[in-house]
DNA sequence: TTAATATTTTAGATTTGTCTAAAATATTAT
DNA sequence: ATAATATTTTAGACAAATCTAAAATATTAA
């Protein structure tokens, strides 16, 4: 039912379903800037996924995932992410090694594995960056979580999500000890630059940019 | 310093590899059968392979892999392996079930991915059909194996591998309650049509081909 | 609303891996 | 040793995924 898809038409897929959950209407630049590649091959491949009937595309016009290719979209994120909680949890990877190893992976074909993995795993929620894991119908949890940015000040909450899986970024936020689970504490907001600072128990208050703030997802703490 | 090659590439260098340690020198049309492909493409392949100094070839003179080509398999076949191993151990697939996957998950780059999982696993020798796993550095251990139509009469001996990973001799050796580990005993030897009788502890003796015989190895039990 | 700019698509070429059919070489059988 | 057969290689073509450069369309700014 789900047609054979090579690694390409993949990545193309999943492209466009992440810029489509952060943006409605996907454009040709954004795919191409994505997949580090041209409008010229984006442009091509559209062509052979409409003819799939994989997305909605008129040209000049955008386009979307059609629901089949919604749906094959999630059983790939389903696999990166099931695989990246196993390098983490099983293979002791640390969080910020384990991406490129996951797009190699979730190319894996045999829908046996991904069910044998799950189980294995014992049916995790949620992936090491703390991004939900949808399930073999394609449905996840939905956190209930905001914006560091958002948060009032001296409300304590829980870093549930990072905003990218760059190599960058999770290397700062090693360095700063601020990990899935960790909690933080708003203390100030900075209007000059927008930066803020925050709290971490058993650390002295700091300070970190927009840009790392604007990349940290928090749930509240429902006592505290 | 191990070149980046193509999944393509790197299954015609893991079918030479085994050609080879069965064969000796191989040629154009046994790869292409093992391949299923034909021999004009394996040519082409032989071309660019000997480019990059992975095999020995002279046209119209047959070919085997250089020393490169030599390590290079072995990484291959430590990769297919592991996985099989994975596989069987940790997600409970079937025996008979898992080389097709393994022939994909072989073709995962990460070198650090293979490291882990080999520590994940406990350094396996074997894999689930018997078949030694090469270490980090290509070494394996050699198992003094014969195969069953070689066995006296009335020896006990242990099944320490199978002569191929097909599903057909797979489901057969399932049928016959038959696996790595088993105990045989050689009963009889019938030189009409190369059958031969086998015991196995609390089984009737039953009758197996020539080939089928010829795909069961075994170690003589050093005390029996 | 028209001109300038930005985006997207088309046309034509390239690379990788494949194929068929024909030519070249090797093997075997007489 | 030569003829018949089998194997291997070459030549030329094709599909997938990509690219550059140019053309078509859309957006924005005056």
């Amino acid at each position: 039912m789900i047609a054979n898809l090579s690694v390409t038409e993949e990545n193309y897929i999943k492209a466009i379903y992440h810029l489509q959950h952060a943006d409605g209407n996907v454009s040709t630049n954004e795919v191409a800037e994505m997949l580090h590649t041209k409008a010229a091959s984006v442009t091509d491949m559209l062509k052979k996924l409409k003819v799939k009937k994989i997305v909605n595309y008129e040209k000049y016009k955008g386009f979307t995932l059609s629901t089949v290719g919604e749906k094959i979209a999630l059983t790939i994120v389903r696999k990166h992410r099931l695989w990246e909680y196993f390098l983490v949890e099983k293979l002791q990877f640390g969080w910020d090694e384990v991406h490129e190893v996951a797009e190699e992976l979730e190319h894996i074909s045999s829908r046996k594995l991904v069910e044998k993995l799950d189980t294995f795993l014992q049916y995790p929620k949620f992936d090491p960056h703390g991004d939900p894991i949808p399930d073999i119908n394609g449905k996840m949890v939905i956190q209930p979580q905001i914006n560091l940015t958002d948060l009032p000040l001296n409300v304590i909450a829980e870093v549930t999500a990072v905003g990218s899986q760059s190599t960058e970024l999770l290397e700062l936020l090693r360095h700063k000890k601020i990990a899935i689970g960790t909690k933080v504490n708003l203390k100030k907001k900075f209007l000059f630059d927008n930066s803020v600072e925050i709290k971490i128990l058993n650390q002295a208050a700091f300070t970190i940019s927009q840009q790392l703030a604007q990349a940290l997802f928090v749930k509240k703490i429902p006592n505290a």
